[in-house]
DNA sequence: TTTCTTATGTAGAGGTTAGTACAGAAGTGG
DNA sequence: CCACTTCTGTACTAACCTCTACATAAGAAA
């Protein structure tokens, strides 16, 4: 059924996508809704009118990042026949995402909400949430492969996402920071070789 | 020489060492001189005829942080008989440091100006340069290890540290997210297994 | 004591923040 | 045509931001 009222006078979705590029490229504190509503291209009282307030347009931008930047990686991901071939091309397609020209360059989820302080509680909270999800996500993928016999059955999968996890978080910070892209690929290379031993207590080769 | 004039009724240090803390757990950007003057127990003037303004406190402040926190992991580094001793040094050194009770978590330098705007462009290169710096140790570190015959003279000694620095910032935020300090320090046992390929283009075993 | 210097507390200037009141515009339904 | 609903631009509020003017306090130098 069409609404009735005054139709509005902007794409929502465009502009949803241009809130979430200023917010992936300045993070969340730091971006005024002065500055979002002139990149958005209309007024404030149309933002609030559209998208509630700043946080959730907030979480509208998170969740728009979600379904496409980092669905692309988990995408990456599924459809590589090994474990080790799909944390690789999680990686390898990451890098890619977070060097791609004329985009902000890094996690948006890692970057925007770092230090978002006490006083804007919720909203860092949702981006801790947001950020566990790559930990679980990465242990699903690996646990699948254990279930089908891809990986040793006492493989411990949530220390191996956890490892990625983090090395992860470090590209996003080496990518805002201006590393090259091919840097960025040799350096997921160095980090595939840990797979060569996911097991136990690593020996001290030198110890 | 004695200053004339009506003596300073706080401690410097002291008050600096507070700012620092406020920095390291909430930010440049989002953390107010009304904080800061707050947590320092003094009055705007005193803050501002002490330390100029808040550039400049932040500028002290990260000094403070490099002089204490972050030397303390390089001086482990350098004493570690080894470089791949020096460079594990360095990671448990700095998970400790990441995960101590009763200070902020991760690091500071890291996690205080990650998305620092235009409008404080200054501070953003500031911590821009002093994140580089983290790599250039570590292959200074690596570089006296090949000439002291401990490494082999065509180690690619930037990669090495490229990598291994990576990982650190990559710790920062896992640590900042709450991870507990005994699976980072598992995690740098993980990584430490890189340092078995070192060299050249690493062979995927799988591929 | 007087003078000079520097630190202090109060109080506020000038700008920016997130969010909104309001009047009018632009549609739909009758 | 008229009511009704919703969006729009202008203009604004109240709270916050960084930083400072100013009168006074507290020491050293003379």
């Amino acid at each position: 059924m069409a609404r009735t009222g005054r139709p509005r006078a902007f794409d929502r979705d465009a502009a949803l996508h241009t809130a979430m590029l200023v917010f992936w490229e300045r993070g969340y504190a730091t971006t005024s809704t002065t500055d979002l509503s002139a990149a958005m291209g209309i007024n404030p009282p149309s933002l609030y009118a559209a998208f509630k307030n700043k946080e959730h347009l907030f979480r509208e931008a998170v969740g728009l990042y979600e379904r496409t930047e980092a669905d692309a990686s988990r995408r990456a991901m599924d459809e590589a026949p090994t474990a080790r071939k799909a944390v690789a091309a999680l990686l390898h397609e990451s890098v890619d995402r977070f060097t791609t020209e004329g985009k902000p360059r890094g996690c948006m989820i890692v970057l925007a909400a770092t230090n978002c302080t006490e006083d804007h509680a919720s909203v860092r909270d949702f981006a801790l949430r947001c950020r566990a999800r790559t930990k679980t996500t990465i242990k699903a993928r690996l646990d699948a492969a254990a279930d089908a016999g891809d990986l040793d059955a006492d493989t411990d999968t949530d220390r191996i996402a956890a490892f990625y996890t983090t090395f992860l978080n470090g590209l996003s910070l080496q990518a805002r920071d201006g590393a090259d892209r091919t840097q960025l690929h040799d350096l997921v290379d160095m980090a595939m070789f840990v797979w060569n031993a996911p097991n136990g207590p690593l020996v001290d080769s030198e110890a």
